[in-house]
DNA sequence: GATTATATTGACGTTAACGTCAACGTAATC
DNA sequence: GATTACGTTGACGTTAACGTCAATATAATC
């Protein structure tokens, strides 16, 4: 028994419109199931909609969220397809490794600006 | 003697748009000098350039750039601005704490997902 | 069965972040 | 001094990522 939603669940978990969502599926990010005319979201679905949030928080444009979708796409067949898939998460890695340095990088950065700041502090302080 | 540039050095060296560091000015995040009519940048604008460049990179608008640029300001006068500025380089920095979380995240899935692709790869060599 | 809630599609509007183009100025070079 | 290179300020165009609104359908509730 895995949970199905409809689309103002998920709008309603993740705080976005259902337009967003619509529009998710308009770009070929995820692919309901219709229940008579309605959208119903397996748990898989759900997912994909966590990825694509996920990606945007961290600067990832649509396309580039629904490429790392892909690459959890079960359906790789040959070798080939394989390899090119592997190729794939390789680079998605290293992106993202470059990421987390510049995150160090400015994490850094404002630890300095808050010593500067403490420091000024103490000075005013130490006026009286 | 420290450096100064001219809008082509950094379109150049950043590899974006004379219209791009224009853009940026115009929205209030640069602010070179002038020589005559035309634009000189010294290396503190340039820093601020690879800040905002690298922002962009994990996701922050110009507008939240122009906010951690302005985190770095050393114009905080008095006590109460600067405990304004620590609490604000402290937002920032859990919400870049927050950042790297995910992207570790999203690094621990695609690894799995590497290994899933690689025991396929076994399976299929196996079958030979 | 009338109302209310939730869903749909379609069309047009909006904002951020630039791109593109025109018209013009200035400085160095041949 | 004509050309070439680089700069300037508008002004309008473009794309991604939605928002907004209207008209309509379906489902649940009173």
């Amino acid at each position: 028994m895995s949970k199905s939603y409809s689309i103002s669940d998920l709008a309603a978990e993740f705080d976005i419109s259902t337009r967003t969502i619509r529009f998710y599926e308009e770009k070929g990010l995820l692919s309901p199931r219709r229940v008579g005319t309605a959208r119903e979201y397996a748990s898989a679905e759900r997912v994909k909609l966590m990825l694509i949030l996920r990606g945007k928080r961290l600067g990832f444009s649509l396309e580039q969220s629904r490429d790392i979708i892909d690459l959890y796409d079960p359906a790789a067949g040959n070798m080939k397809q394989l390899q090119l898939l592997l190729d794939r998460i390789g680079e998605k890695q290293a992106e993202l490794l470059q990421k987390r340095k510049e995150i160090n990088s400015m994490l850094a950065d404002l630890k300095q600006a808050k010593e500067n700041c403490e420091k000024a502090q103490e000075a005013i302080a130490n006026k009286r």
